[in-house]
DNA sequence: TATTGTTATACTCTATAACTATA
DNA sequence: TATAGTTATAGAGTATAACAATA
């Protein structure tokens, strides 16, 4: 067993040596954070039948009735023809409804029925609950000016001039 | 013109308020900030030919000679499965060799070609760069806070016990 | 002509099961 | 029996083009 052993120490060596490559990049450490913090948001939104992408729609629209889906989709920074599984399957829930616009006959006002509000706000205890859980290791000033250094990303990048 | 002018208003005030929604989570704003660094990082990468994972397979190859997939797929957090495209990729392009392992018949020993050893370099300073522009509005401090604050997220969460 | 919602399509990333050849 | 690499496959997420109804 002395071979096995020594494999692994030079595996969690190889890790080590790896990460401290891979620590340089900002780049990889925020995608890194973002994975964990989506992996463990998808497990706490599994139990409500939402996904993070619907649950956000779903808050978005609770919170501003009678969106229309591209005003959504831009909120969201989703592709229009994306968001339209994305509604349907918050209006299959019965979740929300495509109400008629009462000045455009082309787009829909989207609004959250009872039920909608009712989940909405049962799964947003719980996605407190779970960023409670995974910044636990922060106080408040971490997290505010962990938001505030992340929002200052991009500002100078090609895609940025619009 | 004046009702196109209302509605570019009203789609504006709807995108700050759905803003300051979703700001409200930092799994948000984490994941909008590691969106906006992947994109730049994948047109950085492009010229070169390589895509985020496989500059971090060749980066790590690079520095850590005579790596196994195994390993590999260990330090990149990928499944062995969906290593074996990556890797292919790299030895496609004449930048790694799949080496046979002295000890082990099963498994291969990564190494780079003096072709990838070049590559890497160019693609390296490419993302450094990209790096700089990115992150142009942080100094030094905001940028080394970052990533502790980042590497601190999930500690206590479900799957970390391990 | 331009826009809204929609369908179809494709490409990447990710996750799982099963196979082979070794150990 | 366990492990390394591989194949196949399926599910998300994302991006583009085209279409009908409407503006």
């Amino acid at each position: 067993m002395g071979r096995m052993a020594a494999r692994r120490r030079e595996e969690a060596a190889n890790g080590d040596v790896c990460d401290a490559s891979l620590r340089r990049f900002a780049g990889y450490t925020i995608k890194r954070a973002s994975n964990l913090m989506q992996a463990d948001l998808a497990r706490t939104l599994e139990p409500f039948g939402l996904r993070m992408i619907t649950f956000t729609a779903l808050m978005l629209i609770v919170e501003n009735p009678d969106l229309s889906q591209t005003q959504l989709a831009g909120a969201l920074s989703v592709e229009r023809s994306n968001l339209v599984t994305i509604v349907d399957d918050l209006e299959k829930n019965g979740w929300i409804a495509r109400n008629p616009s009462p000045h455009d006959r082309r787009s829909h006002a989207l609004r959250a029925t009872p039920a909608g509000e009712s989940v909405c706000a049962a799964a947003r205890t719980a996605v407190e609950a779970h960023e409670d859980e995974m910044l636990a290791g922060l106080d408040a000033d971490d997290i505010a000016a962990l938001i505030e250094t992340l929002r200052k990303i991009g500002r100078g990048a090609k895609g940025g001039a619009s």
